[in-house]
DNA sequence: CGGTCTGTTGAAATTGATCAATACCGGTGG
DNA sequence: CCACCGGTATTGATCAATTTCAACAGACCG
């Protein structure tokens, strides 16, 4: 059975944002790096200088406000590249599993040092950051001018549209491992709004879900209806 | 008569996110610039290999969608720094001046020399990063999980916040430049609303807004209402 | 097989959008 | 200086989208 490690989704990643070939990415075999377990909706504790990437599983990143509201800013996929160093002592935003998920650990200062050494890479990287800025860009157009059905339309097509390029959806089916109001937090409405609006989705047979998993019926006809994106076109290399 | 210009608002904001002395932000005055002026809300050319930082006026990132529906992202300030280098063919967020403005241009080749020489004007830049990653956070709060009214209140709290940093505040008193339209599209409310939230703030005495300006009464009873964390305690320097 | 968490459905309440009319404000030209 | 004009802000009435509350149904877990 032949395994696909983080190496590899990192990889594939890079290479449709960047101009980077096989040779270039293997400096990346000699990082030292140390891999971690974490427990579902648990808050993963900030560690100077370590920059993490997701290995398996999903995780978030969310803030809590005091009376009990919660935003779900975005969301780490495997093969995503987090930064773990604390923005402040009284933290604004956190980061943990949804469910389960592993990050292997890496020391900043070797990874930078790695970029500077290679500057294929170093593009990379930083073509791997306007993509982070462009997903935040992303919530903030569905949250602020998309109806909930557009919302949902647009972050299922994201969503779909990371995880093929990490190998990880099957063909339009993808996994979905969240409860609806985690869902709900990422999309800025009532579970209960989640749930109808799903089912709406589903009554125009523009996609199914059993399981936590989704499948785009339609692709096409969900992009029209939102104005996605994909990121190949969008952040892709330079021709 | 004292000019405060484009370096010395860059310092003020740099000095309070990163330890880094006059001194070692004298580098940039080496750096070659070119400044060029702007006319409202036309979209800034994007400028391959070129970084720019607002010298006057205002700017703002924003999205148009195919109906004519309009997401404002974020608000560009004078001592701000904006990446001209374009994101793709297809552009998916353009930049423009809210009613005028004066960016300087520098060529992104120089200012990554500078950083690389000087490791404090680095680490400043790099705290500038994640700072306008923090912005972005904050406008998904807003628009995920605050009403109207809190939405408000934070952006004008954010505002005051970041205009007091470089010098641009007159107490609790600071300038809004642009149409209730614009701010309706940067808080995902429609203008009418906008019209109707301010009236409220006004009534419960909270804030006060005269030709284009605003005024807050209560600062404190705004921060409370909304969680707004200062930008000093959530990114400054470490102790 | 019970218990708990998650999803679904209905009805009522709320928030904010839309439409339409009017007021205001800053400029411009006579 | 005044009258007018276009754009912007305000207000009221109505409408639509989404939330909330509450009850129930399913799924998953031990």
């Amino acid at each position: 059975m032949k395994v696909i490690g983080w190496r590899d989704r990192l990889f594939r990643k890079l290479s449709t944002i960047s101009p980077i070939t096989p040779e270039e990415f293997t400096d990346t075999e000699k990082l030292k790096h140390d891999r971690r377990r974490y427990e579902a909706d648990v808050a993963i504790e900030a560690a100077l200088g370590i920059v993490a990437v997701v290995a398996r599983g999903w995780c978030y990143r969310y803030r809590l406000l005091e009376d009990g509201r919660r935003t779900v800013f975005n969301f780490w996929l495997p093969g995503d590249l987090i930064n773990l160093t604390p923005m402040a002592p009284g933290l604004v935003s956190h980061t943990a599993a949804v469910r389960e998920a592993e990050l292997v650990h890496i020391v900043d200062a070797d990874f930078i040092a790695m970029c500077d050494a290679s500057p294929a890479l170093g593009a990379a990287f930083a073509a791997n950051e306007r993509l982070d800025n462009l997903l935040l860009a992303n919530q903030v157009l569905r949250l602020g001018r998309l109806s909930a059905m557009e919302r949902v339309a647009h972050l299922f097509l994201e969503l779909w549209d990371r995880l093929s390029l990490v190998g990880l959806a099957d063909g339009e089916q993808f996994p979905l491992p969240f409860t609806y109001g985690t869902l709900a937090d990422a999309l800025g409405l009532s579970n209960v709004h989640v749930s109808r609006t799903l089912g709406q989705l589903r009554d125009r047979g523009l996609i199914e879900t059993k399981r936590r998993t989704v499948l785009l019926k339609a692709p096409q006809q969900l992009a029209d209806l939102t104005e996605y994106d994909p990121i190949g076109t969008c952040i892709g290399p330079n021709d």
